[in-house]
DNA sequence: TGTAATATGCTAATATACTCGCACATTGCG
DNA sequence: CGCAATGTGCGAGTATATTAGCATATTACA
Protein backbone atom coordinates (compact mmCIF):
# COMPACT_ATOMS: atom_id res chain seq x y z
CA UNK A 1 0.00 0.00 0.00
CA UNK A 2 2.44 2.49 1.08
CA UNK A 3 4.68 1.73 -1.42
CA UNK A 4 2.80 2.46 -4.80
CA UNK A 5 4.71 4.32 -7.61
CA UNK A 6 1.95 7.19 -7.19
CA UNK A 7 3.00 7.34 -3.70
CA UNK A 8 7.00 8.24 -4.76
CA UNK A 9 5.60 11.29 -6.37
CA UNK A 10 7.33 14.63 -5.21
CA UNK A 11 5.91 17.67 -4.23
CA UNK A 12 5.85 19.23 -8.38
CA UNK A 13 4.96 15.71 -9.29
CA UNK A 14 2.24 15.44 -7.41
CA UNK A 15 0.62 18.66 -7.73
CA UNK A 16 1.02 17.84 -11.49
CA UNK A 17 -0.37 14.69 -11.54
CA UNK A 18 -3.44 15.78 -9.41
CA UNK A 19 -4.26 18.15 -12.14
CA UNK A 20 -4.26 16.07 -15.10
CA UNK A 21 -6.12 13.95 -12.75
CA UNK A 22 -8.75 16.75 -12.47
CA UNK A 23 -8.77 17.70 -15.85
CA UNK A 24 -8.77 13.89 -17.66
CA UNK A 25 -5.97 15.26 -19.79
CA UNK A 26 -4.27 18.76 -20.34
CA UNK A 27 -1.61 20.48 -21.94
CA UNK A 28 1.04 22.36 -20.72
CA UNK A 29 -0.52 25.50 -20.58
CA UNK A 30 -3.20 24.20 -18.84
CA UNK A 31 -1.22 22.50 -16.05
CA UNK A 32 0.49 25.60 -15.86
CA UNK A 33 -1.80 27.99 -15.21
CA UNK A 34 -3.56 25.54 -12.33
CA UNK A 35 -0.26 25.09 -10.52
CA UNK A 36 0.25 27.33 -7.13
CA UNK A 37 3.37 29.04 -6.93
CA UNK A 38 3.54 28.31 -10.73
CA UNK A 39 7.26 27.90 -12.08
CA UNK A 40 8.38 28.70 -16.10
CA UNK A 41 6.80 26.95 -18.47
CA UNK A 42 9.99 25.51 -19.08
CA UNK A 43 10.10 24.17 -16.08
CA UNK A 44 6.51 22.91 -16.23
CA UNK A 45 7.68 20.37 -19.29
CA UNK A 46 10.43 19.62 -17.59
CA UNK A 47 8.29 18.02 -15.02
CA UNK A 48 6.11 16.36 -17.50
CA UNK A 49 8.98 14.71 -19.17
CA UNK A 50 9.99 13.06 -16.06
CA UNK A 51 6.43 11.95 -15.08
CA UNK A 52 6.57 10.37 -18.87
CA UNK A 53 10.09 8.91 -18.25
CA UNK A 54 8.52 7.38 -15.19
CA UNK A 55 5.06 6.00 -16.58
CA UNK A 56 3.11 8.63 -14.98
CA UNK A 57 1.45 10.06 -17.92
CA UNK A 58 2.01 10.06 -22.10
CA UNK A 59 1.31 12.94 -24.46
CA UNK A 60 -0.32 12.94 -27.42
CA UNK A 61 -0.47 15.63 -30.24
CA UNK A 62 -3.02 18.07 -30.48
CA UNK A 63 -1.83 19.85 -33.94
CA UNK A 64 0.94 22.02 -32.46
CA UNK A 65 0.89 21.06 -29.06
CA UNK A 66 1.04 18.01 -26.57
CA UNK A 67 -1.89 16.68 -24.53
CA UNK A 68 -0.74 15.04 -21.54
CA UNK A 69 -3.03 11.67 -20.14
CA UNK A 70 -2.52 9.49 -17.36
CA UNK A 71 -1.38 5.65 -17.95
CA UNK A 72 -3.44 4.66 -14.60
CA UNK A 73 -7.02 5.20 -15.41
CA UNK A 74 -8.65 7.82 -12.85
CA UNK A 75 -11.06 5.15 -11.37
CA UNK A 76 -8.00 3.01 -10.39
CA UNK A 77 -5.91 5.87 -9.03
CA UNK A 78 -8.93 7.61 -6.65
CA UNK A 79 -10.03 4.04 -5.84
CA UNK A 80 -6.20 3.72 -4.40
CA UNK A 81 -5.88 7.10 -3.16
CA UNK A 82 -9.33 6.69 -1.39
CA UNK A 83 -8.28 3.79 0.29
CA UNK A 84 -5.27 5.35 1.27
CA UNK A 85 -7.02 7.85 3.41
CA UNK A 86 -9.54 5.64 4.52
CA UNK A 87 -6.62 3.85 6.10
CA UNK A 88 -4.52 6.57 7.48
CA UNK A 89 -7.40 8.82 8.73
CA UNK A 90 -10.08 7.05 9.49
CA UNK A 91 -9.31 3.66 11.23
CA UNK A 92 -10.15 1.73 7.77
CA UNK A 93 -13.52 2.54 8.79
CA UNK A 94 -16.04 3.21 5.70
CA UNK A 95 -18.35 4.47 7.67
CA UNK A 96 -16.43 7.00 9.79
CA UNK A 97 -15.19 8.17 6.21
CA UNK A 98 -18.82 8.63 5.00
CA UNK A 99 -19.65 10.17 8.05
CA UNK A 100 -17.06 12.86 7.34
CA UNK A 101 -18.23 13.10 3.92
CA UNK A 102 -22.20 14.15 4.83
CA UNK A 103 -20.95 16.34 7.58
CA UNK A 104 -20.14 19.18 5.56
CA UNK A 105 -23.42 21.61 5.84
CA UNK A 106 -23.64 22.03 2.06
CA UNK A 107 -24.85 18.81 1.50
CA UNK A 108 -28.30 18.81 0.67
CA UNK A 109 -31.00 16.73 1.00
CA UNK A 110 -31.53 15.45 -2.72
CA UNK A 111 -27.67 14.20 -2.14
CA UNK A 112 -29.03 12.27 0.94
CA UNK A 113 -31.56 10.75 -0.85
CA UNK A 114 -29.20 9.86 -3.98
CA UNK A 115 -26.56 8.29 -1.20
CA UNK A 116 -29.58 6.04 0.62
CA UNK A 117 -30.67 5.14 -2.78
CA UNK A 118 -27.08 4.46 -4.01
CA UNK A 119 -26.45 1.92 -0.69
CA UNK A 120 -29.45 0.16 -1.23
CA UNK A 121 -28.78 -0.67 -4.67
CA UNK A 122 -25.32 -1.61 -3.46
CA UNK A 123 -26.85 -4.17 -0.76
CA UNK A 124 -29.35 -6.10 -3.57
CA UNK A 125 -26.55 -5.97 -6.49
CA UNK A 126 -23.96 -7.48 -3.44
CA UNK A 127 -26.29 -10.70 -3.34
CA UNK B 1 -7.06 24.44 -1.56
CA UNK B 2 -4.17 23.09 -3.25
CA UNK B 3 -1.64 25.39 -1.52
CA UNK B 4 -2.14 24.38 2.11
CA UNK B 5 0.19 23.24 3.96
CA UNK B 6 0.36 19.78 4.00
CA UNK B 7 0.13 19.78 0.22
CA UNK B 8 3.89 21.12 0.29
CA UNK B 9 5.60 18.09 1.98
CA UNK B 10 8.04 16.16 0.17
CA UNK B 11 7.67 12.43 -0.08
CA UNK B 12 9.47 11.10 3.14
CA UNK B 13 7.84 13.86 5.18
CA UNK B 14 4.35 12.89 3.62
CA UNK B 15 4.94 9.59 4.15
CA UNK B 16 6.25 9.97 8.55
CA UNK B 17 2.99 12.22 8.26
CA UNK B 18 0.55 9.28 7.42
CA UNK B 19 2.33 7.41 9.88
CA UNK B 20 1.71 10.00 12.61
CA UNK B 21 -1.83 10.26 11.49
CA UNK B 22 -2.83 6.50 11.65
CA UNK B 23 -0.83 5.55 14.73
CA UNK B 24 -2.42 8.79 16.66
CA UNK B 25 0.99 9.45 18.28
CA UNK B 26 4.33 7.45 17.20
CA UNK B 27 7.93 6.91 18.81
CA UNK B 28 11.17 7.51 16.03
CA UNK B 29 11.19 3.70 16.05
CA UNK B 30 7.50 3.36 15.67
CA UNK B 31 8.05 5.70 12.39
CA UNK B 32 11.39 3.47 11.19
CA UNK B 33 9.41 0.48 11.45
CA UNK B 34 6.44 1.64 9.30
CA UNK B 35 8.64 3.45 6.67
CA UNK B 36 9.18 1.82 3.34
CA UNK B 37 12.20 1.41 2.09
CA UNK B 38 13.44 2.46 5.75
CA UNK B 39 16.24 4.83 6.33
CA UNK B 40 18.61 4.97 9.24
CA UNK B 41 17.36 5.77 12.69
CA UNK B 42 19.28 8.97 12.62
CA UNK B 43 17.83 9.56 9.32
CA UNK B 44 14.41 9.02 10.82
CA UNK B 45 15.13 11.39 13.44
CA UNK B 46 16.16 14.55 11.00
CA UNK B 47 12.83 14.20 9.22
CA UNK B 48 10.88 14.61 12.53
CA UNK B 49 13.25 17.25 13.23
CA UNK B 50 12.43 19.21 10.46
CA UNK B 51 8.73 18.55 10.56
CA UNK B 52 8.71 19.96 13.80
CA UNK B 53 10.25 22.86 12.92
CA UNK B 54 7.38 23.26 10.19
CA UNK B 55 5.01 23.07 12.59
CA UNK B 56 3.90 20.04 11.41
CA UNK B 57 4.23 18.26 14.55
CA UNK B 58 5.44 18.37 18.35
CA UNK B 59 7.10 15.97 20.61
CA UNK B 60 6.50 15.70 24.17
CA UNK B 61 8.92 13.44 26.27
CA UNK B 62 8.02 9.78 27.21
CA UNK B 63 10.51 8.59 29.68
CA UNK B 64 13.78 8.75 27.71
CA UNK B 65 12.25 9.19 24.42
CA UNK B 66 10.48 11.41 21.90
CA UNK B 67 6.98 10.97 21.16
CA UNK B 68 5.57 12.53 18.52
CA UNK B 69 2.02 14.01 17.98
CA UNK B 70 0.44 15.72 14.88
CA UNK B 71 -0.52 19.46 15.27
CA UNK B 72 -3.01 19.81 12.83
CA UNK B 73 -6.23 17.52 14.23
CA UNK B 74 -6.81 14.07 12.99
CA UNK B 75 -10.40 14.81 12.02
CA UNK B 76 -9.41 18.16 10.37
CA UNK B 77 -6.35 17.03 8.36
CA UNK B 78 -8.34 14.02 6.88
CA UNK B 79 -11.47 15.96 6.10
CA UNK B 80 -8.96 18.37 4.47
CA UNK B 81 -7.65 15.29 2.42
CA UNK B 82 -10.89 13.67 1.62
CA UNK B 83 -12.00 16.90 -0.14
CA UNK B 84 -9.14 16.70 -1.87
CA UNK B 85 -9.78 13.11 -3.42
CA UNK B 86 -13.25 14.06 -3.81
CA UNK B 87 -11.99 17.22 -5.87
CA UNK B 88 -9.12 15.56 -7.89
CA UNK B 89 -10.62 12.35 -8.81
CA UNK B 90 -14.63 11.99 -8.40
CA UNK B 91 -15.49 15.51 -10.03
CA UNK B 92 -16.26 17.14 -6.57
CA UNK B 93 -19.04 14.41 -6.33
CA UNK B 94 -20.01 12.36 -2.94
CA UNK B 95 -21.95 10.17 -4.56
CA UNK B 96 -19.11 9.03 -6.98
CA UNK B 97 -16.80 8.77 -3.74
CA UNK B 98 -19.38 7.21 -1.94
CA UNK B 99 -20.15 4.81 -4.82
CA UNK B 100 -16.03 3.83 -4.96
CA UNK B 101 -15.93 3.20 -0.93
CA UNK B 102 -18.82 0.51 -1.05
CA UNK B 103 -17.58 -0.67 -4.44
CA UNK B 104 -14.99 -3.33 -2.75
CA UNK B 105 -16.17 -6.47 -2.27
CA UNK B 106 -15.33 -7.23 1.34
CA UNK B 107 -18.05 -4.41 2.44
CA UNK B 108 -20.36 -6.20 4.70
CA UNK B 109 -24.06 -6.30 4.49
CA UNK B 110 -23.65 -5.06 8.25
CA UNK B 111 -21.52 -2.08 7.15
CA UNK B 112 -24.08 -1.35 4.06
CA UNK B 113 -26.89 -1.22 7.09
CA UNK B 114 -24.89 1.33 8.88
CA UNK B 115 -24.21 3.45 6.27
CA UNK B 116 -28.02 3.67 5.76
CA UNK B 117 -28.49 4.47 9.38
CA UNK B 118 -25.76 6.89 9.19
CA UNK B 119 -27.64 8.94 5.96
CA UNK B 120 -30.81 8.94 7.44
CA UNK B 121 -29.75 10.65 10.73
CA UNK B 122 -27.98 12.77 8.68
CA UNK B 123 -31.00 13.92 6.70
CA UNK B 124 -33.05 14.37 10.27
CA UNK B 125 -30.32 16.47 11.94
CA UNK B 126 -29.87 18.73 9.22
CA UNK B 127 -33.13 19.71 9.76
C1' DT C 1 4.72 35.86 -47.46
C1' DG C 2 6.75 37.20 -43.21
C1' DT C 3 6.55 37.88 -38.53
C1' DA C 4 4.79 37.49 -33.77
C1' DA C 5 3.16 33.96 -30.84
C1' DT C 6 3.50 29.65 -29.12
C1' DA C 7 5.38 25.10 -29.37
C1' DT C 8 9.23 21.60 -28.25
C1' DG C 9 14.39 19.71 -27.48
C1' DC C 10 18.03 19.92 -24.80
C1' DT C 11 21.33 21.37 -21.23
C1' DA C 12 22.78 22.94 -16.99
C1' DA C 13 22.64 25.62 -12.62
C1' DT C 14 20.46 25.96 -8.05
C1' DA C 15 17.70 24.59 -4.26
C1' DT C 16 15.85 21.19 -1.44
C1' DA C 17 15.34 16.72 0.32
C1' DC C 18 17.43 12.89 2.11
C1' DT C 19 20.86 10.65 4.12
C1' DC C 20 24.17 9.31 7.70
C1' DG C 21 27.99 9.56 11.23
C1' DC C 22 29.97 10.96 15.45
C1' DA C 23 29.64 12.78 20.14
C1' DC C 24 27.21 12.62 24.17
C1' DA C 25 23.11 11.64 27.60
C1' DT C 26 20.02 8.50 29.73
C1' DT C 27 18.17 4.11 30.92
C1' DG C 28 17.99 -0.75 32.53
C1' DC C 29 19.96 -4.31 34.82
C1' DG C 30 23.65 -8.07 36.14
C1' DC D 1 28.63 0.44 40.18
C1' DG D 2 29.61 -0.41 35.29
C1' DC D 3 28.36 -1.48 30.78
C1' DA D 4 25.27 -2.52 26.88
C1' DA D 5 21.26 -0.66 24.79
C1' DT D 6 18.82 3.01 23.32
C1' DG D 7 18.05 7.79 23.41
C1' DT D 8 19.06 12.82 21.43
C1' DG D 9 22.04 17.02 19.31
C1' DC D 10 24.29 18.54 15.64
C1' DG D 11 26.84 18.97 11.41
C1' DA D 12 27.65 17.91 6.75
C1' DG D 13 27.85 15.02 2.36
C1' DT D 14 25.12 13.17 -1.53
C1' DA D 15 21.14 12.54 -4.32
C1' DT D 16 17.13 14.27 -6.26
C1' DA D 17 13.93 17.70 -7.40
C1' DT D 18 13.14 22.05 -9.21
C1' DT D 19 14.20 25.62 -11.88
C1' DA D 20 15.25 28.31 -16.06
C1' DG D 21 17.67 29.63 -20.52
C1' DC D 22 18.78 29.17 -25.30
C1' DA D 23 18.12 27.19 -29.87
C1' DT D 24 14.82 25.74 -33.02
C1' DA D 25 10.21 24.28 -35.15
C1' DT D 26 5.49 25.18 -36.05
C1' DT D 27 1.37 27.89 -36.29
C1' DA D 28 -1.81 31.77 -37.19
C1' DC D 29 -2.93 35.58 -39.63
C1' DA D 30 -2.33 40.64 -41.18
Amino acid sequence: MQDYRIVKLSRRERQIMNIIYQRGRASVAHVLSDLPDPPTYSTVRALLRILEEKGHVTHEKDGPRYIYHPTQPRHQAGHFALKQIVQTFFDKSIEKTVAALVSDADVSDEELDRLSRLIEQTKKGGL
